[in-house]
DNA sequence: TATGAAAGTCGCTAACC
DNA sequence: GGTTAGCGACTTTCATA
């Protein structure tokens, strides 16, 4: 495979708190971040190999993604049924206020929590939504009687999680 | 460190499509999943440092524990709103029918999208929730729109994702 | 059945073009 | 972006408990 020698860079405005920067990605750093995304401990001589191009400029790549933050880590994605957390559930929260000072109290509470798969910040009616793990119903059941007794929560329904089809699916490229 | 001589296994029995086993993990097996789950690209001799174990068997467990399917792969995790990806939504889905050809149908439809990051079947009232990016608002609206548009769907809320705490929590082992 | 040591192969990565 | 080269990691083989 012999890499495009005129791939055009899209550029990307990027807004942050305290910065505004133009992203430069040509098609080579999409096809290793496609690459990473879908295997993420290839070694970075096959890496190099499937885009074409030899291995140090690849491996430069890379940790300019990196400290770009566009790549924000690796992580082994694990079944968590065989690893003894079978039910999965999802729970929308609404708060009685949507003061900072309330909302992340929420958060802290919630981000303490070992279950806590994803806390989102929600705008509309409802202002959060939690992906949560239990070990049985009985345990779902007690998470959820926590939830309800947090000051603030005023709205709480929860959703239960009977399949995820095609997990990491990732970021289109 | 030292590796502990007695971890007292914990076995759970996973149910299979048509397979039921005991899934044996000891405590070493737990460390080696946190810490790839934690980075996914560490050395294989560096998580047996970690772990108190010398090379050979820290790499021969890691590749039972990918046979056995409990690491199910490794992916560079990425920030979508760097990649042109700023918006990000859920949606509840209610269909008209809970007949395994309808909830097929909807799942292979929206399984097409590429902007479509997850997709849970749930039980309840509502049976679908979807995880999906767009590029701006009215990628957004058009997205909603074609679910709107779709045979069988009845009910649809959307919420807007304005903040993602804490990517990538996973599992509690 | 599992670990540990040794060794050959292969990958990583800095220096330079 | 490519080449080279030294070093370190990977992974098989075999010995051990």
């Amino acid at each position: 495979m012999r890499r495009n020698p005129s791939s055009p860079a899209v550029n990307w405005v990027v807004s942050g708190p305290d910065t505004e920067r133009v992203l430069e990605l040509d098609e080579t750093d999409r096809m290793i971040l496609s690459e990473l995304q879908r295997d993420g401990r290839m070694t970075n001589v096959e890496l190099a190999r499937r885009i074409g191009m030899s291995a140090p400029p690849c491996l430069r790549r890379v940790r300019r993604l990196e400290e770009l933050g566009v790549i924000r880590g690796f992580h082994a994605e694990l079944d968590a049924a065989q690893l003894g957390w079978p039910v999965s559930f999802f729970v929308l929260v609404g708060l009685d206020s949507q003061k900072s000072q309330v909302l992340e109290e929420f958060e802290q509470t919630v981000i303490g929590w070992p279950e806590l798969q994803a806390c989102h910040m929600l705008n509309g009616a409802e202002d959060f939504l939690l992906h949560v793990l239990a070990r049985d119903a009985a345990h779902q059941q007690r998470l959820i009687h926590e939830l309800t007794e947090m000051t603030h929560v005023v709205r709480l329904r929860s959703f239960q999680d009977i399949r995820t089809l095609s997990p990491h699916k990732g970021v289109p490229l």
